[in-house]
DNA sequence: CACGGTGTTTCTTATTATGCATCAGTTCAT
DNA sequence: ATGAACTGATGCATAATAAGAAACACCGTG
């Protein structure tokens, strides 16, 4: 996780905050140190500025640090950037109810070339799928992201198409440009996207879009199931489940219109 | 909002990111350097720095700036920091049915004086409480608070009590020092904590805490009912709310146990 | 009691953040 | 069209400050 290159001082503080949101949730001044390979007096004068503000907390006991309460602050401001999240939930709990999996909602991030996982219901079977808010996976692999880049404007499929480079995360993912850009354009026809094991082993995905009308039809997100494998493959019940997606999907419009 | 005194440029950077969360969600440079009192220039470097790890994002026809998404990833990590907040979930929904009222779990803040919002669960009522994640509120002032302050351990009461100001937030806020006191004793005697517009008018709450028994008991945060006042002045509703947020003090304390 | 481990601070130097002035667009009224 | 008044973005010289080595204070432990 060394870094390399010129890196200013505020950019040192970002990484280390970005530290905290990873795998590993507590530091150590020194620790961290050496895991980010600034000098420990850099890396303890940053946490303790961070610490003042709030973006992360001190245990007064083992004097470890640890993410702190402010991002909630940041949360509120973030539903009004995505008004979606608000609008879809009464959707996402009829799917969730109506479907018994779990159900995210799913937008493409500034980047322009990941999904993120901006809300998430969890199943409430005991065999489930998990997906917890803030996932990323790239914009070519899985249901969601098939079908966030299926309704996305031309020219942004075209740009996309140039210059990425499609590598697999399993063996299910699509690797040829022109296999993908077919999917794509049957996914606009069906209204809905469909993937097996395609960022994730034994996963299946069903998506569909949410759009506004407020100034020209444009989307706002994907409404996603996640499927275990054993039930992806009862045909009946990914029937079930396509047909209240895309019941959910064209009611949604409605309110937006 | 003009900064005085020393301040280096990772605080400057923090300032800037921190003026996302409040009421204005989106700022141009100019805007922002006059707001702040940095010349336009350190804000413009800091904006393009923030942009650069996400935490940013910048429209490209409006060239203004506004919170990108790379807060969501925190989240995961700060339901780390906070199990209570996966624990109390199906509580929470059991309120929220039960009652129809909007359920919210709130903890004691790191700064040790107030109290903040880290999960909430609307009322599908017309007339219904708010109350977003992320709100804070002084630790002297509505149920939600006194709750926590009330069941936290005797020598943060003390402490508390002695450096803390009472100033009103409504005509109904506590002033007095012994009579807060006696309300804290009477809380602890009764289980719940009951408010009626101590931080917002028209607004009542009632609350419990719900308590970690890992080493020791103690206090992880408090579930809380917010109730507008024309259902909150009918007793047998008030008297349902307050059975049903004991019963679940009690039950979230076997699972901790 | 010394050792190895924390987090924290001091101090000097060299790095770098700063703000002025300027550039490069956009918008809008003339 | 044209120019004025905005906007965001940047090059440059200088002064402010971030950095790193080393030391300090503290805490358990062998």
């Amino acid at each position: 996780m060394k870094q390399n290159g010129k890196i200013n001082s505020v950019e040192k503080a970002l990484v280390v905050l970005m530290a905290f949101s990873g795998e590993k949730s507590s530091w150590g001044v020194r620790e961290l140190s050496a895991h980010l390979g600034f000098s420990p007096s850099t890396i303890q004068r940053i946490l303790r500025t961070l610490k003042k503000y709030g973006f992360i907390r001190q245990n007064p006991a083992t004097k470890k640090y640890s993410l702190g309460n402010i991002y909630f602050s940041f949360l509120r401001s973030l539903q009004d950037e995505y008004p979606v999240t608000r609008l879809s939930i009464p959707y996402m709990k009829r799917l969730l109810s109506g479907t018994r999996e779990t159900v995210h909602l799913n937008v493409i991030d500034t980047d322009g070339l990941s999904r993120i996982c901006i809300n998430s219901l969890e199943s409430s079977r005991e065999l489930k799928a998990s997906q917890a808010i803030g996932t990323r996976a790239p914009l070519y692999a899985g249901a969601t992201s098939k079908c966030l880049l299926a309704f996305s404007p031309e020219k942004f499929i075209d740009n996309y198409m140039e210059n990425i480079k499609l590598s697999p995360l399993t063996g299910n993912t699509i690797v040829k440009k022109d296999q993908l850009l077919n999917e794509l354009s049957m996914i606009k026809k069906q209204g809905y996207a469909s993937s097996m094991a395609e960022t994730t082993h034994g996963l299946g995905a069903l998506s569909v879009p949410v759009f506004t009308f407020s100034n020209g039809k444009s989307l706002l997100a994907g409404i996603s199931l996640a499927i275990p494998e054993i039930r992806f493959n009862n045909d009946k019940h990914r029937m079930l489940c396509i047909e209240q997606l895309l019941f959910v999907s064209k009611e949604f419009s409605r309110i937006t219109a």
